[in-house]
DNA sequence: ATTGTTCTGTTCGATACCGAACACAGTCGG
DNA sequence: CCGACTGTGTTCGGTATCGAACAGAACAAT
Protein backbone atom coordinates (compact mmCIF):
# COMPACT_ATOMS: atom_id res chain seq x y z
CA UNK A 1 0.00 0.00 0.00
CA UNK A 2 3.33 2.40 -0.04
CA UNK A 3 3.71 4.52 -3.48
CA UNK A 4 5.94 7.98 -2.77
CA UNK A 5 5.43 11.27 -4.81
CA UNK A 6 7.01 13.78 -4.46
CA UNK A 7 3.85 16.55 -4.61
CA UNK A 8 0.97 14.45 -3.94
CA UNK A 9 -1.95 16.58 -5.28
CA UNK A 10 -4.02 17.43 -2.35
CA UNK A 11 -8.10 16.66 -2.82
CA UNK A 12 -8.83 15.71 0.59
CA UNK A 13 -11.20 18.71 2.12
CA UNK A 14 -9.85 18.96 5.82
CA UNK A 15 -6.23 19.81 3.98
CA UNK A 16 -7.87 22.16 1.54
CA UNK A 17 -9.86 24.14 4.12
CA UNK A 18 -6.54 25.16 5.59
CA UNK A 19 -4.90 28.61 4.81
CA UNK A 20 -1.84 28.22 1.97
CA UNK A 21 0.86 29.06 4.49
CA UNK A 22 -0.09 26.30 6.87
CA UNK A 23 -0.45 23.86 4.29
CA UNK A 24 3.05 24.73 2.86
CA UNK A 25 4.41 23.57 6.13
CA UNK A 26 2.69 20.21 6.32
CA UNK A 27 3.86 19.42 2.75
CA UNK A 28 7.27 17.63 3.84
CA UNK A 29 5.30 15.36 5.79
CA UNK A 30 2.91 14.81 4.00
CA UNK A 31 3.30 10.83 2.94
CA UNK A 32 1.02 10.01 -0.74
CA UNK A 33 0.07 6.24 -0.29
CA UNK A 34 -2.37 4.24 -2.06
CA UNK A 35 -5.30 2.80 -0.46
CA UNK A 36 -6.50 -0.63 -1.26
CA UNK A 37 -9.54 -2.15 0.01
CA UNK A 38 -9.02 -4.54 3.62
CA UNK A 39 -5.74 -2.59 4.17
CA UNK A 40 -6.21 -1.89 8.19
CA UNK A 41 -4.69 1.68 9.14
CA UNK A 42 -5.28 0.77 12.72
CA UNK A 43 -6.14 -1.71 14.82
CA UNK A 44 -8.03 -1.58 17.85
CA UNK A 45 -6.48 -0.41 20.69
CA UNK A 46 -3.24 0.94 18.44
CA UNK A 47 -1.90 3.94 19.54
CA UNK A 48 -2.42 6.11 16.47
CA UNK A 49 0.94 7.30 15.02
CA UNK A 50 -0.45 8.79 11.65
CA UNK A 51 -3.41 10.46 10.55
CA UNK A 52 -4.96 9.87 7.28
CA UNK A 53 -6.10 12.48 5.01
CA UNK A 54 -8.11 10.44 2.11
CA UNK A 55 -7.58 12.25 -1.20
CA UNK A 56 -10.14 9.43 -2.72
CA UNK A 57 -11.85 6.87 -1.37
CA UNK A 58 -13.47 5.61 2.22
CA UNK A 59 -12.22 4.46 5.59
CA UNK A 60 -14.69 2.28 8.01
CA UNK A 61 -14.42 2.29 11.41
CA UNK A 62 -15.43 -0.96 12.99
CA UNK A 63 -16.12 -2.35 15.83
CA UNK A 64 -15.70 -6.39 16.12
CA UNK A 65 -17.30 -8.30 19.35
CA UNK A 66 -15.53 -11.92 20.67
CA UNK A 67 -17.95 -13.93 18.40
CA UNK A 68 -16.76 -11.67 15.70
CA UNK A 69 -19.92 -10.38 14.83
CA UNK A 70 -18.88 -6.85 14.14
CA UNK A 71 -20.52 -3.58 12.57
CA UNK A 72 -19.54 -0.60 11.18
CA UNK A 73 -19.74 2.70 13.61
CA UNK A 74 -18.49 5.28 11.55
CA UNK A 75 -16.80 6.09 8.08
CA UNK A 76 -14.22 8.54 7.31
CA UNK A 77 -13.75 9.36 3.50
CA UNK A 78 -12.81 13.06 1.97
CA UNK A 79 -13.83 15.85 4.53
CA UNK A 80 -12.34 14.05 7.83
CA UNK A 81 -9.03 12.04 8.93
CA UNK A 82 -8.09 8.96 10.07
CA UNK A 83 -6.71 9.08 13.24
CA UNK A 84 -7.97 12.53 14.03
CA UNK A 85 -8.79 12.30 18.10
CA UNK A 86 -4.66 11.50 18.44
CA UNK A 87 -4.47 14.74 17.81
CA UNK A 88 -6.75 15.88 20.73
CA UNK A 89 -4.14 13.61 22.97
CA UNK A 90 -6.27 10.80 22.76
CA UNK A 91 -3.76 7.91 22.62
CA UNK A 92 -5.33 5.17 21.35
CA UNK A 93 -8.09 4.19 18.74
CA UNK A 94 -10.96 2.40 20.03
CA UNK A 95 -12.00 0.96 17.17
CA UNK A 96 -10.28 -0.55 13.41
CA UNK A 97 -9.94 1.71 10.55
CA UNK A 98 -9.78 -0.21 7.32
CA UNK A 99 -10.01 0.80 3.75
CA UNK A 100 -13.44 0.26 2.42
CA UNK A 101 -13.56 2.10 -1.16
CA UNK A 102 -10.39 2.16 -3.06
CA UNK A 103 -8.25 5.38 -3.25
CA UNK A 104 -5.58 7.32 -1.84
CA UNK A 105 -4.56 8.94 0.88
CA UNK A 106 -1.86 11.56 2.77
CA UNK A 107 -0.31 10.38 5.54
CA UNK A 108 1.03 12.59 8.20
CA UNK A 109 2.85 11.36 11.47
CA UNK A 110 0.88 12.56 14.63
CA UNK A 111 3.73 14.23 16.20
CA UNK A 112 3.91 16.56 13.22
CA UNK A 113 0.95 17.75 12.81
CA UNK A 114 0.75 19.17 16.14
CA UNK A 115 3.46 20.67 16.22
CA UNK A 116 2.17 22.63 13.11
CA UNK A 117 -0.96 22.56 15.35
CA UNK A 118 0.75 24.95 17.94
CA UNK A 119 1.75 26.93 15.58
CA UNK A 120 -1.65 27.24 13.27
CA UNK A 121 -4.71 28.73 15.04
CA UNK A 122 -6.67 27.74 11.90
CA UNK A 123 -5.52 24.08 12.36
CA UNK A 124 -6.30 23.66 15.67
CA UNK A 125 -9.97 25.00 15.35
CA UNK A 126 -10.71 23.08 12.15
CA UNK A 127 -9.26 19.96 14.46
CA UNK A 128 -11.37 20.62 17.12
CA UNK A 129 -14.86 21.52 14.60
CA UNK A 130 -14.12 18.52 12.86
CA UNK A 131 -13.44 16.50 15.80
CA UNK A 132 -16.95 17.60 16.90
CA UNK A 133 -18.80 16.67 13.87
CA UNK A 134 -17.18 13.31 14.39
CA UNK A 135 -18.76 12.79 17.84
CA UNK A 136 -21.87 14.08 16.23
CA UNK A 137 -22.24 11.15 13.28
CA UNK A 138 -21.00 9.32 15.88
CA UNK A 139 -23.57 9.78 18.29
CA UNK A 140 -26.13 9.32 15.63
CA UNK A 141 -25.09 5.68 14.54
CA UNK A 142 -25.55 4.69 17.57
CA UNK A 143 -29.04 6.36 17.40
CA UNK A 144 -29.73 4.90 14.00
CA UNK A 145 -28.64 1.31 14.28
CA UNK A 146 -30.95 1.34 17.00
CA UNK A 147 -33.82 2.95 15.73
CA UNK A 148 -33.84 2.87 11.79
CA UNK A 149 -34.83 -0.17 9.30
CA UNK A 150 -32.55 -2.09 7.40
CA UNK A 151 -33.72 -0.59 4.30
CA UNK A 152 -33.34 3.06 5.88
CA UNK A 153 -29.70 2.45 7.40
CA UNK A 154 -28.74 1.14 3.92
CA UNK A 155 -29.85 3.90 1.83
CA UNK A 156 -27.97 6.10 4.13
CA UNK A 157 -24.68 3.85 3.77
CA UNK A 158 -24.89 3.96 -0.44
CA UNK A 159 -25.71 7.95 0.09
CA UNK A 160 -22.21 8.29 1.94
CA UNK A 161 -20.37 6.07 0.18
CA UNK A 162 -21.70 7.63 -2.70
CA UNK A 163 -20.55 11.37 -1.53
CA UNK A 164 -16.73 9.91 -0.93
CA UNK A 165 -16.21 7.67 -4.34
CA UNK A 166 -17.17 10.86 -6.23
CA UNK A 167 -18.11 8.18 -9.11
CA UNK A 168 -21.48 6.79 -9.22
CA UNK A 169 -19.95 3.42 -9.80
CA UNK A 170 -17.98 1.66 -7.32
CA UNK A 171 -16.97 -1.76 -6.11
CA UNK A 172 -19.25 -3.84 -3.68
CA UNK A 173 -20.41 -6.81 -2.58
CA UNK A 174 -23.80 -7.67 -0.65
CA UNK A 175 -21.97 -9.66 1.63
CA UNK A 176 -19.64 -6.74 2.43
CA UNK A 177 -22.29 -4.02 3.05
CA UNK A 178 -24.29 -6.55 5.20
CA UNK A 179 -21.13 -7.06 7.75
CA UNK A 180 -21.19 -3.31 7.66
CA UNK A 181 -24.65 -3.04 8.71
CA UNK A 182 -24.38 -5.80 11.14
CA UNK A 183 -26.98 -7.90 9.36
CA UNK A 184 -27.60 -11.07 7.69
CA UNK A 185 -26.33 -10.83 4.13
CA UNK A 186 -29.68 -12.55 2.99
CA UNK A 187 -31.52 -9.88 4.05
CA UNK A 188 -29.46 -7.21 2.70
CA UNK A 189 -30.04 -9.25 -0.96
CA UNK A 190 -33.97 -8.44 -0.37
CA UNK A 191 -33.40 -5.15 0.26
CA UNK A 192 -30.66 -4.69 -2.61
CA UNK A 193 -32.91 -6.30 -4.96
CA UNK A 194 -35.70 -4.17 -4.42
CA UNK A 195 -33.92 -0.86 -4.64
CA UNK A 196 -32.83 -2.46 -7.72
CA UNK A 197 -35.90 -2.77 -8.79
CA UNK A 198 -37.16 0.70 -7.60
CA UNK A 199 -34.48 2.07 -10.27
CA UNK A 200 -32.17 3.49 -7.53
CA UNK A 201 -29.58 1.66 -7.85
CA UNK A 202 -28.05 -1.20 -10.25
CA UNK A 203 -25.55 -3.80 -9.15
CA UNK A 204 -23.26 -6.73 -10.76
CA UNK A 205 -21.30 -8.64 -9.11
CA UNK A 206 -19.45 -6.82 -6.37
CA UNK A 207 -20.25 -3.34 -8.25
CA UNK A 208 -22.89 -0.96 -7.42
CA UNK A 209 -24.27 1.56 -9.47
CA UNK A 210 -25.98 4.70 -7.86
CA UNK A 211 -28.86 5.43 -10.57
CA UNK A 212 -31.48 7.86 -8.55
CA UNK A 213 -29.68 9.70 -5.71
CA UNK A 214 -33.12 10.95 -4.88
CA UNK A 215 -34.84 8.03 -4.58
CA UNK A 216 -32.35 6.39 -2.26
CA UNK A 217 -32.87 9.67 -0.13
CA UNK A 218 -36.31 9.32 0.14
CA UNK A 219 -35.62 5.79 0.83
CA UNK A 220 -33.43 6.78 3.53
CA UNK A 221 -33.32 7.81 7.32
CA UNK A 222 -32.80 11.56 8.14
CA UNK A 223 -29.59 10.76 9.56
CA UNK A 224 -27.97 11.17 6.43
CA UNK A 225 -29.34 14.89 5.95
CA UNK A 226 -28.33 15.57 9.57
CA UNK A 227 -25.06 14.41 9.27
CA UNK A 228 -24.55 15.67 6.24
CA UNK A 229 -26.20 19.48 6.65
CA UNK A 230 -23.76 19.16 9.28
CA UNK A 231 -20.90 18.70 7.53
CA UNK A 232 -21.96 21.04 4.80
CA UNK A 233 -22.21 23.98 7.28
CA UNK A 234 -18.56 23.16 8.20
CA UNK A 235 -16.56 22.30 4.89
CA UNK A 236 -19.40 24.67 2.52
CA UNK A 237 -21.79 22.79 0.54
CA UNK A 238 -19.72 21.68 -2.54
CA UNK B 1 -31.35 22.44 41.23
CA UNK B 2 -29.02 25.07 42.95
CA UNK B 3 -28.16 24.31 46.29
CA UNK B 4 -24.65 25.69 47.50
CA UNK B 5 -22.09 24.62 50.36
CA UNK B 6 -18.62 26.01 51.04
CA UNK B 7 -16.63 23.12 51.07
CA UNK B 8 -18.55 20.13 49.12
CA UNK B 9 -17.38 16.65 49.74
CA UNK B 10 -15.34 15.35 46.57
CA UNK B 11 -16.71 11.80 45.40
CA UNK B 12 -16.16 11.59 41.64
CA UNK B 13 -13.79 9.48 40.79
CA UNK B 14 -12.23 11.95 37.96
CA UNK B 15 -11.81 14.41 40.13
CA UNK B 16 -10.40 12.39 43.31
CA UNK B 17 -7.72 11.03 41.05
CA UNK B 18 -5.92 14.76 40.35
CA UNK B 19 -3.26 15.59 42.85
CA UNK B 20 -3.97 17.41 45.95
CA UNK B 21 -2.40 20.79 44.96
CA UNK B 22 -4.31 20.55 41.67
CA UNK B 23 -7.64 19.88 43.21
CA UNK B 24 -7.20 22.70 45.49
CA UNK B 25 -6.66 25.26 43.39
CA UNK B 26 -9.73 23.74 41.66
CA UNK B 27 -12.05 23.75 44.54
CA UNK B 28 -12.97 27.82 44.70
CA UNK B 29 -14.20 27.29 41.00
CA UNK B 30 -16.54 24.06 42.02
CA UNK B 31 -19.96 24.84 42.57
CA UNK B 32 -22.12 22.11 44.15
CA UNK B 33 -25.61 21.36 42.92
CA UNK B 34 -28.13 19.04 43.65
CA UNK B 35 -29.03 16.51 40.60
CA UNK B 36 -32.64 15.86 40.00
CA UNK B 37 -34.04 13.43 37.62
CA UNK B 38 -35.10 15.09 34.17
CA UNK B 39 -32.81 17.86 34.70
CA UNK B 40 -31.49 19.00 31.54
CA UNK B 41 -27.81 19.61 31.78
CA UNK B 42 -26.85 20.29 28.11
CA UNK B 43 -29.00 20.21 25.48
CA UNK B 44 -28.39 19.10 21.42
CA UNK B 45 -26.17 21.89 20.28
CA UNK B 46 -25.76 23.79 23.03
CA UNK B 47 -22.08 25.62 23.51
CA UNK B 48 -20.93 23.89 26.59
CA UNK B 49 -19.76 26.45 29.91
CA UNK B 50 -19.60 24.14 32.29
CA UNK B 51 -18.39 20.46 32.81
CA UNK B 52 -20.04 18.44 35.34
CA UNK B 53 -18.38 15.95 37.64
CA UNK B 54 -21.30 13.76 39.70
CA UNK B 55 -20.54 12.05 42.79
CA UNK B 56 -23.67 10.47 43.20
CA UNK B 57 -26.47 9.84 40.98
CA UNK B 58 -26.46 9.46 36.48
CA UNK B 59 -26.40 11.38 34.05
CA UNK B 60 -27.65 9.76 30.48
CA UNK B 61 -26.53 11.40 27.19
CA UNK B 62 -29.69 11.13 24.72
CA UNK B 63 -30.35 11.39 21.32
CA UNK B 64 -33.77 11.92 19.84
CA UNK B 65 -34.95 11.68 15.90
CA UNK B 66 -37.34 14.19 14.76
CA UNK B 67 -40.54 12.24 15.01
CA UNK B 68 -39.47 12.16 18.46
CA UNK B 69 -37.92 8.74 18.59
CA UNK B 70 -35.26 8.74 21.02
CA UNK B 71 -32.17 6.29 22.62
CA UNK B 72 -29.63 6.84 25.40
CA UNK B 73 -26.57 6.88 23.42
CA UNK B 74 -24.24 6.88 26.77
CA UNK B 75 -24.29 7.36 30.33
CA UNK B 76 -22.16 9.87 32.72
CA UNK B 77 -21.82 9.01 36.42
CA UNK B 78 -19.04 8.59 39.16
CA UNK B 79 -16.38 7.89 36.53
CA UNK B 80 -16.91 10.90 33.99
CA UNK B 81 -18.32 14.40 33.58
CA UNK B 82 -20.51 15.58 31.69
CA UNK B 83 -19.58 18.55 28.78
CA UNK B 84 -15.80 16.36 28.77
CA UNK B 85 -14.86 17.19 25.54
CA UNK B 86 -15.56 20.92 25.67
CA UNK B 87 -12.02 20.32 27.29
CA UNK B 88 -10.32 19.56 24.38
CA UNK B 89 -12.00 21.89 22.74
CA UNK B 90 -15.20 20.66 21.21
CA UNK B 91 -17.49 23.97 20.89
CA UNK B 92 -21.23 21.90 21.15
CA UNK B 93 -22.69 19.19 22.40
CA UNK B 94 -23.91 16.43 19.62
CA UNK B 95 -26.76 15.38 21.96
CA UNK B 96 -28.87 16.16 25.15
CA UNK B 97 -27.57 15.63 28.84
CA UNK B 98 -30.09 14.84 31.35
CA UNK B 99 -29.98 13.76 35.09
CA UNK B 100 -31.26 9.93 35.37
CA UNK B 101 -30.51 8.91 38.74
CA UNK B 102 -30.67 11.27 41.61
CA UNK B 103 -27.66 12.70 43.02
CA UNK B 104 -25.15 15.83 43.29
CA UNK B 105 -22.53 17.25 41.42
CA UNK B 106 -19.83 19.50 41.18
CA UNK B 107 -19.80 22.08 38.36
CA UNK B 108 -17.08 23.91 37.09
CA UNK B 109 -16.92 25.97 34.37
CA UNK B 110 -14.72 25.31 31.15
CA UNK B 111 -12.42 28.60 31.08
CA UNK B 112 -11.35 27.51 34.65
CA UNK B 113 -11.22 24.18 34.11
CA UNK B 114 -9.09 25.02 30.69
CA UNK B 115 -6.83 26.87 32.80
CA UNK B 116 -5.75 24.84 35.17
CA UNK B 117 -5.11 22.14 32.37
CA UNK B 118 -2.92 24.72 31.15
CA UNK B 119 -0.90 24.54 33.93
CA UNK B 120 -1.38 20.76 35.31
CA UNK B 121 0.00 18.35 33.15
CA UNK B 122 -1.81 15.30 35.15
CA UNK B 123 -4.87 16.65 34.61
CA UNK B 124 -4.37 17.21 30.97
CA UNK B 125 -3.50 13.66 30.59
CA UNK B 126 -6.65 13.02 32.55
CA UNK B 127 -8.72 14.60 30.76
CA UNK B 128 -7.38 12.76 27.60
CA UNK B 129 -7.31 9.30 28.61
CA UNK B 130 -11.09 10.06 30.25
CA UNK B 131 -12.25 11.68 26.56
CA UNK B 132 -10.45 8.10 24.83
CA UNK B 133 -12.64 6.09 27.60
CA UNK B 134 -15.59 7.82 26.83
CA UNK B 135 -15.17 7.11 22.99
CA UNK B 136 -14.52 3.83 23.11
CA UNK B 137 -18.04 3.36 25.43
CA UNK B 138 -20.05 5.31 22.96
CA UNK B 139 -18.10 2.79 19.54
CA UNK B 140 -19.28 -0.07 22.08
CA UNK B 141 -22.55 1.78 22.77
CA UNK B 142 -23.20 1.57 18.62
CA UNK B 143 -22.56 -1.66 18.06
CA UNK B 144 -24.22 -2.89 20.55
CA UNK B 145 -27.92 -1.21 20.11
CA UNK B 146 -27.33 -3.29 16.39
CA UNK B 147 -25.97 -6.69 17.58
CA UNK B 148 -27.03 -7.46 21.09
CA UNK B 149 -30.62 -8.18 22.30
CA UNK B 150 -33.09 -6.54 24.39
CA UNK B 151 -32.64 -8.87 27.36
CA UNK B 152 -28.68 -8.47 26.84
CA UNK B 153 -29.08 -4.58 26.80
CA UNK B 154 -31.46 -4.34 29.48
CA UNK B 155 -28.92 -6.27 32.12
CA UNK B 156 -26.09 -4.36 30.76
CA UNK B 157 -28.30 -1.07 31.42
CA UNK B 158 -29.05 -2.01 34.79
CA UNK B 159 -25.55 -3.04 35.60
CA UNK B 160 -24.37 0.00 34.86
CA UNK B 161 -26.93 2.00 36.77
CA UNK B 162 -25.95 -0.03 40.46
CA UNK B 163 -22.26 0.86 39.52
CA UNK B 164 -23.28 4.66 39.68
CA UNK B 165 -26.38 4.19 41.94
CA UNK B 166 -24.19 3.02 44.85
CA UNK B 167 -27.31 1.58 46.54
CA UNK B 168 -29.07 -1.50 45.05
CA UNK B 169 -32.33 -0.36 45.41
CA UNK B 170 -32.84 2.96 42.88
CA UNK B 171 -35.68 4.32 41.19
CA UNK B 172 -36.51 3.23 37.67
CA UNK B 173 -39.93 3.00 35.47
CA UNK B 174 -40.27 0.67 32.94
CA UNK B 175 -41.35 3.29 30.87
CA UNK B 176 -38.31 5.19 31.38
CA UNK B 177 -35.76 2.41 30.57
CA UNK B 178 -37.76 1.69 27.36
CA UNK B 179 -37.05 5.09 26.29
CA UNK B 180 -33.44 5.09 27.20
CA UNK B 181 -33.39 1.55 25.41
CA UNK B 182 -35.50 2.83 22.52
CA UNK B 183 -37.64 -0.33 22.32
CA UNK B 184 -41.63 -0.66 23.14
CA UNK B 185 -42.67 -0.64 26.67
CA UNK B 186 -44.64 -3.94 26.64
CA UNK B 187 -41.64 -5.50 25.13
CA UNK B 188 -39.61 -4.42 28.16
CA UNK B 189 -42.49 -5.45 30.71
CA UNK B 190 -41.93 -8.79 29.42
CA UNK B 191 -38.06 -8.76 29.87
CA UNK B 192 -37.92 -7.17 33.08
CA UNK B 193 -40.90 -9.44 34.35
CA UNK B 194 -38.39 -12.45 33.39
CA UNK B 195 -35.81 -10.71 35.27
CA UNK B 196 -37.87 -10.76 38.45
CA UNK B 197 -38.79 -14.03 37.97
CA UNK B 198 -35.24 -15.43 37.72
CA UNK B 199 -34.49 -13.41 40.75
CA UNK B 200 -32.40 -10.87 39.32
CA UNK B 201 -34.41 -8.06 40.08
CA UNK B 202 -37.42 -6.72 42.24
CA UNK B 203 -39.43 -3.92 41.40
CA UNK B 204 -42.21 -1.96 42.47
CA UNK B 205 -44.08 1.23 41.08
CA UNK B 206 -40.89 3.26 39.78
CA UNK B 207 -38.08 1.48 42.17
CA UNK B 208 -35.99 -1.38 41.10
CA UNK B 209 -34.04 -3.43 43.01
CA UNK B 210 -31.05 -5.20 42.31
CA UNK B 211 -31.04 -8.67 43.55
CA UNK B 212 -28.27 -10.66 41.75
CA UNK B 213 -25.74 -8.93 40.35
CA UNK B 214 -24.20 -12.08 39.09
CA UNK B 215 -27.38 -13.59 37.04
CA UNK B 216 -27.69 -10.01 35.56
CA UNK B 217 -23.88 -9.98 34.36
CA UNK B 218 -24.70 -13.85 33.18
CA UNK B 219 -27.61 -12.25 30.61
CA UNK B 220 -25.88 -9.32 29.94
CA UNK B 221 -23.87 -8.67 26.65
CA UNK B 222 -20.42 -8.52 26.54
CA UNK B 223 -20.32 -4.91 26.37
CA UNK B 224 -20.84 -4.23 29.77
CA UNK B 225 -17.41 -6.11 30.94
CA UNK B 226 -15.41 -4.77 28.08
CA UNK B 227 -16.18 -1.05 29.34
CA UNK B 228 -16.34 -1.75 32.74
CA UNK B 229 -12.81 -3.17 32.06
CA UNK B 230 -11.23 -0.57 30.53
CA UNK B 231 -12.70 1.95 33.18
CA UNK B 232 -10.93 -0.17 35.85
CA UNK B 233 -7.80 -0.21 33.95
CA UNK B 234 -8.15 3.90 34.00
CA UNK B 235 -9.27 4.38 37.74
CA UNK B 236 -8.59 1.20 39.40
CA UNK B 237 -10.81 -1.59 40.39
CA UNK B 238 -12.15 0.42 43.11
C1' DA C 1 -64.04 7.63 50.14
C1' DT C 2 -63.69 9.23 45.45
C1' DT C 3 -61.34 10.27 41.58
C1' DG C 4 -57.61 10.72 38.56
C1' DT C 5 -53.04 9.34 37.40
C1' DT C 6 -49.14 6.43 37.06
C1' DC C 7 -47.17 2.00 36.66
C1' DT C 8 -47.36 -2.65 35.32
C1' DG C 9 -49.27 -7.10 33.13
C1' DT C 10 -50.80 -8.98 29.21
C1' DT C 11 -52.75 -9.96 24.77
C1' DC C 12 -52.52 -10.18 19.74
C1' DG C 13 -51.73 -9.70 14.96
C1' DA C 14 -48.14 -7.76 12.07
C1' DT C 15 -43.49 -7.24 10.63
C1' DA C 16 -38.50 -7.35 10.39
C1' DC C 17 -34.89 -9.89 10.60
C1' DC C 18 -32.38 -14.18 11.73
C1' DG C 19 -29.87 -18.30 10.46
C1' DA C 20 -29.25 -21.84 7.60
C1' DA C 21 -29.55 -23.83 3.35
C1' DC C 22 -29.40 -24.61 -1.59
C1' DA C 23 -29.18 -23.31 -6.51
C1' DC C 24 -27.18 -20.94 -10.02
C1' DA C 25 -24.46 -17.69 -12.64
C1' DG C 26 -20.42 -14.98 -13.55
C1' DT C 27 -15.45 -14.88 -13.16
C1' DC C 28 -10.80 -16.46 -12.69
C1' DG C 29 -6.83 -19.56 -12.89
C1' DG C 30 -4.85 -23.10 -15.01
C1' DC D 1 -12.21 -25.75 -21.80
C1' DC D 2 -12.50 -27.08 -17.01
C1' DG D 3 -12.85 -26.67 -12.33
C1' DA D 4 -12.91 -23.65 -8.27
C1' DC D 5 -14.48 -19.84 -6.30
C1' DT D 6 -17.25 -15.82 -5.51
C1' DG D 7 -21.44 -13.20 -5.71
C1' DT D 8 -26.35 -13.25 -5.92
C1' DG D 9 -31.35 -15.05 -5.65
C1' DT D 10 -34.36 -17.30 -2.95
C1' DT D 11 -36.60 -20.34 0.30
C1' DC D 12 -38.27 -21.37 4.91
C1' DG D 13 -39.20 -21.92 9.73
C1' DG D 14 -38.19 -19.41 13.82
C1' DT D 15 -37.74 -15.52 16.82
C1' DA D 16 -37.61 -10.77 18.44
C1' DT D 17 -39.74 -6.88 18.56
C1' DC D 18 -43.38 -3.69 17.10
C1' DG D 19 -47.52 -1.09 17.81
C1' DA D 20 -51.72 -0.73 19.69
C1' DA D 21 -54.86 -1.80 23.03
C1' DC D 22 -57.08 -2.83 27.39
C1' DA D 23 -57.31 -3.95 32.33
C1' DG D 24 -56.01 -3.88 36.88
C1' DA D 25 -53.24 -2.30 40.81
C1' DA D 26 -50.86 1.16 43.50
C1' DC D 27 -50.63 5.66 44.72
C1' DA D 28 -51.78 10.80 45.13
C1' DA D 29 -54.84 14.52 45.48
C1' DT D 30 -59.03 16.21 47.02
Amino acid sequence: MAQHRDEPEIENRFLLALPDSCLKRLKPHLEYLEMRPRDVLIRNGDTMEHVYFFNRGLASLVKTMRDGRMVEIGVVGVTGAVGLFSLLGVERSAWESVVQAPGNALRISRSALQAEMARSHVLQDLVRRRAGLFLSELAQTAACNRLHSLEQRCCRWLLMAHDSAGTDSFPLTHEFLALMLGVQRSGLSIVAGALQRDGCIRYTRGRVNIVDRAGLEAGSCECYGTVRAECDHLFGKD
